[in-house]
DNA sequence: CATAAGTAGCTTAGCGGTAAGCTATTTATC
DNA sequence: GATAAATAGCTTACCGCTAAGCTACTTATG
């Protein structure tokens, strides 16, 4: 029934030896979350190399995948997406045109805009990447029954919503 | 009873519309923990500033005050502790120093190491961030019943054991 | 005891991000 | 229609991190 202590207990134990009176149900949830994020970020990235991209380009194709034929938007679209600097946008466009996996193309009514496309080549690679990382993060669930994961995601869902 | 949806919502919608036949579910949790860790994560740093320190400043002396007295730990062990390169704790213990809040003593006993103490001003300043940053992540919390926090800090135990 | 291997902490180069500022272009206002 | 304000994307300076390499010191091995 009872769970193992894992480094999250031990830290809020140790806190509750030196600060008894302070109540340290929340940093249980947000510190897992964080250890959380961090693990399944790295290995994602780690998952993602092997198609020669890095977790930050794969989320700009993956925008562009999930948002439907022409699988088309502005830099601007993409780094409000994605909660980016039109700075840092810059950067992951580079990397990715200079990779062939997209394409920036002057946008036909607004000229200071541009549209940037998916490239057949970034398609399949996309298709193929989006694949692996469900792959990993599912595995990761393997220990939660289905019940158990539609109620985390319940959860959170609450969680992120009063943030 | 059925929640609000929300953009995690959108963004497996989306993706249904395009690739039908992905399980989406894995990124129905890993998305909002993604989105949980950066809001949360932003809010903390905000709120640490107020007390002249990054979030990465406050986990060192946060790190040494949890440690008990005396309230010392060598560079390896708050980099292991940490997750941090050497490199890394290098920078953050040089602006720690820098602001009088922990000092750096060669350890008598390896004249490789060091011994990293709180400062009487470090240890007061940790001490009201601590409180500072729970409150936070406690008004973050106020959406789930008390009941709920301890189902979803149940289920995170679960899934951080299995990673 | 000599020496090889391991360890502690620091430095440097590089990476990916932000913030701020730039030019070109569009939109709103008179 | 002139002009002020807003917007798109890029550039630059900086920041914090990692990876790799360094020196100083300690531990293990013959």
């Amino acid at each position: 029934m009872s769970e193992e202590k894992d480094a999250v207990d031990a830290i809020t134990a140790q806190w509750f030896a030196v600060r008894p009176e302070l109540d340290t149900a929340p940093m249980a949830v947000f510190g897992r979350i964080y250890r959380i994020a961090k693990a399944m970020g790295d290995a994602m990235e780690e998952r993602y190399q092997r198609f020669g991209i890095s977790r930050g380009e794969f989320d700009v194709v993956a925008t562009l995948r999930r948002s439907g034929a022409p699988y088309t938007l502005s830099p601007r679209q993409l780094s409000a997406t994605l909660m980016l600097t039109t700075g840092g946008m810059t950067g992951r466009l580079d990397k990715l045109e200079k990779a062939g996996l997209l394409c920036r193309k002057p946008d036909p009514h607004d000229r200071r805009g541009l549209q940037v496309t998916i490239t057949d080549r970034g398609l399949e690679l996309v298709d193929e990447a989006v694949t692996a990382g469900l792959e990993v993060q599912r595995a990761a669930l393997t220990g939660l029954s289905d019940e158990e994961v539609a109620q985390l995601t319940g959860l959170l869902r609450k969680l992120l919503a009063g943030i």
